[in-house]
RNA sequence: GCGCCCGUAGCUCAGAUGGAUAGAGUACUUGGCUACGAACCAAGGGGUCGGGCGUUCGAAUCGCUCCGGGCGCACCA
């Protein structure tokens, strides 16, 4: 049942009767200072009803009084109108969560979509940005599903182009057959000490052309090194077999690389999409686009787009040697996802905000070329992370590694739970897949409380903070519940849902209303499929990571002000049993949206 | 130069389509474990919501303007 909805209705009944409106209310929740749960804000009645704000909303209040069942008393302060719910209708609503066994999972509503994440340049091992991008978009898509999409992750994967070259040139030079299983590194990070070392050489033969006399731009183009990397280029594009095979072998070890972090990280795709099989298919969309005249070609033979009429600029899609760049890869791949998938109705793109006006290009483009989902196509666009030194740079040394990160806030977790003497009883397996959960839970609830689209500080010393608003506090709210169930069930306690709302109902008149902080839990846990579809509208994760934040605060006060197992009536002792292992229902659920496991207990 | 984003407590962040005396966390000062778990709870100080003007019964929120910070405007990806 829906209490929102039709506590509007009820509101809408008494507008209408009163002042024949149809002004739709205003509600929102009542500040924490006065009493009652949901407030009506009376002051756009004022116009119809003729009279002051006190005097209207007091007006509506008495009609709700007198005409609605779910209406116990009201207060009115200037024009807000304060409603208690009646408590029968508090145990009902908790009473149809409880009985829901899917609570929080929308059904389906047979639409389909993408989601892109993660697409990392092949040349450089995961680092702090990344692990926004892949915790973002990998929970964007969990929560689209929980709202009843069905949902496909994929990635992107570059791994066509000069800067591949580079690191093949680089390893051929100096690599004396270094490979992953041979001294011991992780194949993304063996690639990324070539791609390095491809840029600390041409750096140094530039330098040593210069001195002896040669124009810096020739230089970058004389430098044997680069001399080599574009060599290799021509020849990977006339599949020549060493290339190609080098290339390949190269490429796997990334790919075994990445796949370890994303295990770690625990995201996953359906399909990866590779730059090497679609950029193609670009060139021919182009091309079509051409004979259409929707793209215009220069005299030097390079393909233009103008958006000078969408108040952008003009832009290039095919050089004039006939290559492909960037915008036109993603012509191809959008095209050739949408081929794969016919069903979807939407990609959604998770990218960094630096990218914006590609996306808007790159849309503007795909609807140019008659495709008419391109305009339900978003970017998911999100900030940078900063560090308190300022931006992450890989020339000054300050990139922060996602693989290291991740080992380093798991190591803190077991530091910390270790402390607290948490381990007493826990076998050595045990502690290393507890602090496994807390490190990660907490670095992702960190990344992930945020507004995606804001820009953020990663600090470190806060990052491992496991207290306050962060993963953990939920985590060991979890666990306290968790205690309390464990207990209740050693004493058999059962619960029937039913009888309890039954006997909540006939004992209201003897005067034995709920705890106001058990009110605002129910409240609050019915909250919850208002946050998902919020969270989808809004493409954020961190509106149900601070939700979830809220609700664990809730019960941590509840838990604090009531000893539950104090309590002598029977009945009251088992709805607060219920009404528990609903919270930790919730909480488990949230966090799940955004990959971050509950201990039992920790 | 043109375009987009951001500015809220010492610090990190919330603030539903404009609504009540702007909220959390952290840090600081206190108090609470013989109890269902203290990774918790309670209390306190801490604010010109970057500045100004405007719209409105009402502005952190909308408009204009200035200041400060970021990003983009490649035949790079």
């Amino acid at each position: 049942m829906n209490l929102d909805l039709q506590l509007r209705t009820e509101i809408q009944k008494a507008t209408t009767a009163l002042f024949n409106t149809d002004i739709a209310p205003q509600l929102q929740p009542t500040n924490q200072e006065f009493e009652g749960s949901h407030t009506v804000v009376c002051f756009p009645f004022t116009k119809v009803s003729k009279k002051g704000p006190e005097e209207t909303a007091r007006l509506i209040g008495e009609y709700l009084q007198t005409n609605s069942g779910l209406i116990s008393k009201f207060n009115v302060v200037k024009g807000f109108l304060n409603l208690s719910i009646n408590d029968a209708v508090w145990v009902k609503v908790f009473e149809s969560i409880y009985s829901n066994k899917s609570y929080g999972e929308l059904p389906s509503n047979g639409k389909e979509i993408m989601v892109e994440y993660s697409s990392p340049n092949t040349n450089k091992p995961l680092h702090l940005g990344h692990l926004r991008n892949n915790f973002l978009g990998w929970s964007v898509a969990e929560i689209f599903s929980a709202n009843g999409y069905n949902v496909h992750k994929v990635q992107i994967i570059n791994d066509r182009g000069i800067h591949i070259c580079k690191s093949m040139a680089a390893w051929k030079l100096f690599g004396n057959g270094e490979t992953p299983h041979g001294s011991g590194l992780k194949g993304d990070k063996l690639v990324g000490k070539y791609y390095v070392e491809f840029d600390r050489r041409y750096k140094a033969e530039i330098k040593e052309l210069e001195e002896k006399g040669v124009t810096k731009e020739g230089a970058e183009k004389e430098a044997p090194i680069m001399k080599l990397a574009v060599d290799m280029l021509q020849k990977w594009e006339q599949k020549d077999s060493e290339t190609l095979e080098l290339w390949k072998t190269m490429n796997g070890w990334v790919y075994d690389g990445f796949a370890f972090t994303y295990k770690r990280m625990g995201v996953d795709f359906e399909k990866l999409y590779y730059e090497s099989e679609t950029y193609l298919l670009g060139k021919e969309e182009v091309m079509r686009g051409v004979d259409k005249g929707i793209f215009f070609k220069k005299d030097d033979g390079s393909v233009w787009v103008d958006l000078t009429a969408d108040g952008l600029d003009q832009k290039v899609l095919l050089r004039s040697d006939g290559t492909s760049v960037y915008m036109t890869q993603d012509v191809g791949t959008a095209i050739l996802r949408f081929r794969d998938f016919p069903k979807i109705e939407k990609q959604v793109y998770t990218v960094g905000n630096e990218q914006e006006y590609h996306f808007k290009v790159l849309f503007l483009i795909l609807a140019k070329l008659g495709y008419s989902w391109a305009k339900e196509c978003y970017h998911l666009s999100y900030g940078m992370v900063d560090l308190p030194s300022g931006k992450m740079k890989s020339r000054e040394g300050t990139v922060v590694d996602a693989d290291d990160l991740m080992e380093e806030m798991v190591e803190e977790a077991s530091r910390q739970t270790q402390q607290l003497g948490k381990t007493g009883e826990m076998h050595p397996e045990e502690i290393i897949k507890l602090s496994e959960i807390i490190g990660l839970g907490a670095l992702k609830f960190f990344l992930m409380k945020v507004d995606p689209k804001k820009r953020m500080l990663f600090d470190p010393a806060e990052s491992i903070q496991l207290q306050g608003h962060t993963g953990p506090f939920i985590q060991y709210t979890y666990a306290r519940i968790c205690s309390i169930l464990r207990k209740a069930a050693s004493q058999s306690i059962q619960i029937d849902i039913a009888q309890l709302a039954a006997h909540h109902r006939s004992t209201e008149s003897l005067n034995q209303p709920l705890e106001p902080m058990e009110r605002e839990i129910i409240f609050r846990v019915n909250q919850y499929v208002q946050k998902l579809e919020e969270a989808a509208r809004e493409y954020s994760p961190a509106v149900i990571a601070n939700y979830a934040f809220d609700l664990a605060k809730g019960y941590n006060q509840f838990y604090q002000a009531i000893p539950i197992f104090s309590e002598s009536d029977v009945t009251k002792l088992k709805f607060r049993i219920a009404f528990s292992e609903v919270v930790a229902n919730v909480l488990k659920k949230a966090m799940g949206l955004l990959g971050i496991e509950v201990p039992e207990r920790m």
